[in-house]
DNA sequence: CTGAAAGCGCTAACAT
DNA sequence: ATGTTAGCGCTTTCAG
């Protein structure tokens, strides 16, 4: 009736309309009207008033004023990746049902953008920090660390690091898939790779390494092949291991995506699995049973990672003391399917 | 030097630090400095003092000064469907490349869940809002629509509604599909549907029973199976669908999670994928040319869902104006590959 | 060239 | 049972 712009109410308007002060209007809007022993009569005044004038109480002024934003941050190096999806969706459902908002940002794999969105999301004063890194550098992490606890990193972790970590037991994962191809007799292995200098990354190849010496073999450098996470690069890559190392009979990929180019890669040099190669990969997919051929996979708990890691967050939110655990590694699953075969050479 | 609480130091530190009153701080901080003609020595000093407070400038306080916060709010039903996630990236890099943040929330395919986060989202004071709605309501949306704009639906849109919307063309998709069917001499197909009662789905559907009327045939009810967007139920229905109508020579799955269900669904009753049952789904996925049967599939351009709609609301928040086109559809892409074979019964 | 003061919308002592 | 006041951290007139 008063005023018509588009503009949401305050509470000093409330207030007015129910002619009552801005503290009175605060007590009763918030259910604390009981309490401070508010007559009924101005609660339910106060109550219609604001449900009248749609009063959305300002979570800014509130933040300002209580010291706390309500804000989990999420960073991850891309949304769209399904297992950076999974993560974000665990922590997101967990924050939401603890009265927290979550910030998601995306920092592409990129050192740069991550550390910018990090600030970012410090000057929006979020309470936790939940971040998948790049995993290229760490100092800026633990320089972080300083200043909004708590921060726990997922997957890409480090060594020696003195922050809360969640990852799979990417070494056992990568024995078990490496086993595989040896048992069936191959010995020339082509690895693809995730982003190189991750630890994950340099786990699973240090694995590979240990694996292929104590059959008395070597990995050869040519036969590493990707530089990250991402599609286009991972097929190149795969594209021109096969080209320069015809004699590989079977691939070991990092990730469900690398898995995926190999396949197109193989398949585009005429080459096929299982006829003619072998492959295990991590990370599963609702997709690797029903592949040409099935695929044999490696697969992390994702929901598990996902919400370990919230809790890691929420926890220390809520005693205000860090946990004594700093470091969650979970097991993963050895899926077994056809795409790994006898070698035939 | 002075205090070692695990505070972020405020502008006024910064200000006592440099000796010199807070605007002055604020404006050598932000780099009006020059505008307000503060002495080069003054400005080095307070910037001086910043960094060595770590000095990071409260979004929150800056957000109720002026009144923006900064936030983009991004809904969608479930984060971790990769198509709700290819949205979520290109609104979230989209909107961080122009200064703004996102803040996500994950609805879990549920209204009333929709409808709380629309409030905390509003009272976050978000500046724009893309929103991929469960669909079954639309009330509330409207609602909204009053309160913070620019609001972007997209996927489950509405018809009728003054809401600017984004989407497939789900008419056109849904008969490049079936008439693929249909031309491979297939009479009796099941609908995998995804969420009853939601545009895209009814779209689809009506689509299909005017290509069947078209050919003289008649959608049976009971062909019609599952009810929303996740791998088990949809994994049910159509485990349901399989036994009360054996004479299915076909499956038209709305989704592509529903598509690997009727695969599972299938195998387990006996029965296979292509030399039993046809199949053509709804959305690609990187694994369709590599299943056991290269899937054929009608695939969305998710990239331009997203990036549209990122921009519609952007472009809304520079100018201040609603566009004039409200409506925008994009066509869809069939990708023929083997899942469909002609009929033999 | 710089400072004082008001105010964004809210909550929480501290009065009555 | 309710009102007054101060203040969260910042920006921004308005005064020097």
């Amino acid at each position: 009736m008063a005023n018509d712009t588009a503009h949401t109410a305050t509470l000093v308007e409330v207030a007015a309309a129910a002619r009552v002060s801005v503290s009175t209007a605060s007590r009763a809007f918030n259910g604390r009207g009981e309490a401070n022993r508010i007559s009924a009569s101005t609660i339910s005044r106060v109550q219609q008033e604001a449900e009248r004038l749609r009063f959305q109480p300002s979570q800014l002024a509130r933040s300002l004023q209580s010291q706390r934003s309500g804000l989990i941050g999420v960073i991850v190096p891309d949304v769209s990746n399904p297992f950076f999806a999974a993560i974000a969706r665990e922590v997101t459902v967990q924050a939401e049902a603890h009265g927290l908002s979550v910030l998601l940002a995306d920092s592409r794999e990129t050192t740069s953008v991550e550390i910018k969105l990090l600030g970012e999301l410090q000057s929006r004063r979020v309470e936790g920090l939940v971040v998948c890194p790049v995993g290229e550098e760490s100092q800026h992490l633990v320089h972080v660390d300083q200043v909004v606890t708590p921060i726990v990193l997922v997957d890409r972790c480090f060594t020696g690091l003195p922050l809360a970590s969640v990852h799979s037991d990417n070494v056992h994962g990568a024995k078990q898939a490496f086993k595989q191809l040896l048992t069936h007799g191959h010995s020339v292995i082509g690895c693809l790779q995730r982003l190189s200098g991750t630890l994950p990354n340099e786990q699973r190849l240090s694995t590979v390494r240990n694996e292929m010496q104590q059959a008395g073999l070597v990995l050869d450098d040519s036969l590493i092949a990707g530089d990250n996470f991402t599609e286009s690069s991972g097929y190149e890559s795969a594209k021109l291991l096969l080209a320069s190392r015809p004699d590989v009979t079977a691939f070991f990929a990092f990730s469900s995506p690398n898995a995926f180019n190999a396949l197109r890669a193989a398949e585009e040099v005429g080459r096929s699995v299982t006829d003619d190669l072998s492959l295990v990969a991590f990370d599963d997919s609702p997709f690797a049973e029903f592949m040409q051929v099935p695929l044999s996979t490696v697969s992390q708990d994702l929901q598990r990672l996902g919400r370990t890691a919230a809790e890691v967050v929420l926890k220390q939110l809520k005693t205000g003391k860090k946990p004594r655990k700093r470091t969650h590694s979970f097991p993963v699953k050895l899926n077994p399917r056809q795409s790994i075969q006898d070698n035939q050479t």
